[in-house]
DNA sequence: CTTGTTGCAAATTCTTTGCATGACA
DNA sequence: TGTCATGCAAAGAATTTGCAACAAG
């Protein structure tokens, strides 16, 4: 079950739900993503797409952040690179902000408080420059 | 509406909401709110209990995190001290941590990113010191 | 009396699960 | 052929809204 090596196989809707998500450079919501995919020909099922995006979260290889009510956003992580972002509360798009800092300061946490495995979730958002009305 | 001002009437369910909400040290959910004063005998409804937490939530009078599946958790700020928290995932107690780095840091990438309105939610989870299992 | 508040029930929204069919190796 | 994946439909959970009765000023 922990097991990376446990048989997955390839198949059509994951390798479509794969390349959508990639092809997908801001945070979608698996609803959303379904649509899309559907709009575009792709034949899924909604469950497949859920399905599909709790697999790529338990494998480390999706963002994920809470929106409002209980909704989640999914954004493909390219490499072991980025775990936080800004996000335009206006348009939804997102790009990603370099946390050292703020990962630094969740370890001093961690091994000033005696909580172990201490593990933090940081989102940012604002109105990107431009969704900012233009007065003044 | 963003007028504090506003006519609000201090009725007994709402009292008796935010004593409850004060006198209860952690982060809790609407759901538990309710229950918990329903049992101490205080006759409120699901509803208003709801109603009132929006409320503090929009008058910054309560910190609020998402729990796993869209469940909010809220939790009395005294004053305007603390907004970030390190919350056990066992036993559910919380304890403010001091966050300034992070406000400074979120501070910056506001100004270097041209967004505008920069808001930023932390959540840090771990296990306490005393829901650690004593192996080892 | 007038107006805001309450609370029951129904509606919404997102997500997960049961189970029979279908596809891959 | 034997599994695992799929997907429809139904279940589950948390929160919000409609509306009539109620309480405060």
């Amino acid at each position: 079950m922990s097991d990376l090596t446990t048989q997955q196989r390839p198949t059509r809707q994951r390798s479509a739900l794969l390349e959508a998500l990639a092809n997908c450079h801001d945070f979608i919501s698996a609803q959303d993503l379904h649509a899309r995919m559907t709009a575009e020909g792709t034949r899924i099922g909604l469950t497949t797409v859920y399905r599909g995006l709790r697999d790529l979260e338990a494998a480390d290889a999706v963002d994920v952040i809470q929106a409002s009510a209980g909704e989640r956003l999914y954004r493909w992580r390219p490499g072991d690179s980025h775990r936080h972002y800004l996000i335009c509360r206006a348009c939804g798009s997102s790009r990603p902000v370099d946390s050292e800092v703020v990962e630094e300061w969740a370890g001093r946490i961690a091994s000033d408080s005696g909580f172990a495995a201490v593990e933090h979730t940081v989102e940012l958002t604002g109105v990107c420059a431009g969704c900012q009305p233009a007065t003044e």
